[in-house]
DNA sequence: GTGAAAGCGCTAACAG
DNA sequence: CTGTTAGCGCTTTCAC
């Protein structure tokens, strides 16, 4: 039974027939590829439109291997959809995609269940790799091209990498805050499951070193980023810790929030400066020009990241480019 | 050239040679089709697991013209990813996807060029139709199942329908109202070309005809959703010819924002009470508790469309159920 | 109950 | 330059 929902389409068999040749022949008139007369070419261009031919891309994706959609993975991608950064990231893909005829598939991320079928995608993104995520994992191990967003943990396995440049970004803002002058420094990033986290800790590290200042750090969980009462027990543990910190790096500003509410409730009297390594989404750094953020240009790193996969793929089975992060410039608020 | 980018897949054959049975047979075992022992099941089963077989679904999908994929359709899709409306249905109807093993397309919406392929969907959610979208339009004459999220504006061919009840919830508002008294009341809503505003003129009248009141009504663009400036300068030209007005229903809460300032500022001294018939998804009216308004259910929305698009799927050729919106409902918060 | 074979619509070889 | 042919991997008759 050939499914009566979708009733007959037009087929490149028709095409041919009305247009006198052979489907061969039709096939690459419409695909410009080949040695065909210019006259052929509009004859078979024409008949098709007339006929309001469109080509089933299931058909030639079976032929070719490829489907002309990209895959986007990123863990529970609905509630995620809630938040500005990763929207915005996908608004960059979806740009780009529409641009170059591609349609994107939200990867369905049920980490418990084995897809039934092979997601049909020419491409992955992979949002965010962590390397405790069990899809990403396996995308990145399966046959496809994948293009990491963001630096990859360690412990994962390698692909291409479109990232935000962080180290020139945080090393602006760290200049900053030196001027006004920093003895005790301190980071509070996400642990070592985040590729991002581990480069904050390289470069807040090597900054303090070469301030000739001992850092210190704590730890929390990527992706919460708005969990401002994780923020603030790390937070907590670390002033007590470090008496004489009088500059601290957050990884998001629901972070610096935390810290200067804590500071205000229940250390009273003490000065700390704080900075955000993560943009100011919802603007609640807004009243608090002192305070210095990374601005994460995440739809132009979701179109970077679109415009490599697809690039790629069109490239042919050429291996790419050579590897090594393509890097998506990051705007600096400097404190006032 | 068979892509080496897509290095060799574990294909049916491999699966059913290494079970010792033919490809047809191992077709059978894995869909749980025909009439296949359950020795040989297991055994096939068992290999399939082992070796990782995915099946290829382009290549089902050539055969039995379904991709399990759905298709979901709006005007600029990459902008409304900034509206919580359309996010929201999109998170519903991503859930309900993941659910039944459906990946969710979004499809490219350009006005301008036909798509070179046809979506590689089984069918196609449009949200919010309209009748000036030609590429809605386009893809409700297809032969793809549609589901509406919204009610229909005339002029757009016939589909399956799932909608909020905003009748009930508008009614419920305006009963509320009419409590307080209302003899001059007014409504803002979206011209002709949405579904919704029709409707919304519909009931109020027909509550106003009740009430034994003469209504008025303005008009706005559908979508133009926070457009503030747009409100003010309809609600001002409507406030002006309607000296008498005591009441105002407006489709957006920025609506009622433009309308309260509007009054205090160029019209001190009149009062008018207000009411939303959209949500207040930006908590703009969180400090106006004397204003009631619709809560719509964009997620929910979302999954029913979803819901009712995969049960027409699976249900196979059949008509589907009888013509007619399924109705979603809606919450209302009344005015204190 | 199972195997063999046809064919979904298309592209890519290979003839001519 | 163009027609013919052979599959891509799968599902689905139709024999056995």
């Amino acid at each position: 039974m050939p499914d009566s929902r979708q009733p007959r389409r037009v087929r490149l068999k028709d095409v041919a027939e009305q247009a006198g040749v052979s489907v061969g022949t039709a096939s690459d008139a419409l695909s410009g590829r080949g040695r065909i007369t210019e006259e052929t070419r509009r004859k078979v261009a024409d008949v098709a439109s007339e006929l309001g031919y469109v080509a089933n891309a299931l058909a030639s994706g079976l032929r070719t291997g490829r489907t002309r959609t990209i895959g986007l993975h990123r863990q529970s991608p609905t509630e995620q959809l809630d938040k500005p950064y990763f929207r915005q990231f996908f608004a960059g893909v979806l740009e780009v995609g529409q641009r170059h005829d591609y349609d994107v598939s939200i990867l369905s991320a049920n980490t418990q269940v084995p897809r039934s079928t092979a997601p049909r995608v020419d491409g992955v993104i992979v949002v965010d790799p962590l390397s405790d995520d069990l899809r990403a994992r396996e995308l990145m191990l399966s046959p496809l091209p994948v293009v990491a967003g963001e630096y990859l943990p360690p412990g994962l396995p390698e692909c291409e990498v479109v990232a935000v440049d962080h180290r020139r970004a945080v090393n602006e803002l760290l200049a900053a805050e030196e001027e006004r002058g920093v003895s005790r420094p301190l980071l509070v990033a996400p642990d070592e499951h985040s590729g991002w986290g581990n480069l904050l800790r390289e470069v807040f590290e090597a900054w303090a070193a070469d301030l000739g200042v001992e850092p210190a750090h704590g730890y929390v969980r990527f992706g919460g980023w708005d969990d401002k009462d994780g923020f603030r027990q790390v937070i907590r543990q670390l002033l007590e810790a470090h008496g004489d910190a009088d500059f601290m790096l957050v990884s998001s500003p629901y972070g610096v929030l935390a810290g200067r509410e804590l500071l205000l409730e229940a250390m009273p009297g003490r000065e700390v400066r704080f900075a955000s390594a993560g943009p100011d989404v919802d603007g609640v750094l807004s009243e608090t020009p002192e305070v210095g953020y990374v601005d994460l240009p995440a739809r132009a790193l979701g179109a970077a990241c679109a415009e490599r996969l697809i690039e790629r793929l069109e490239a042919g089975p050429a291996p790419g480019r050579a590897p090594g992060a393509t890097l998506v410039p990051a705007s600096v608020r400097l404190p006032r």
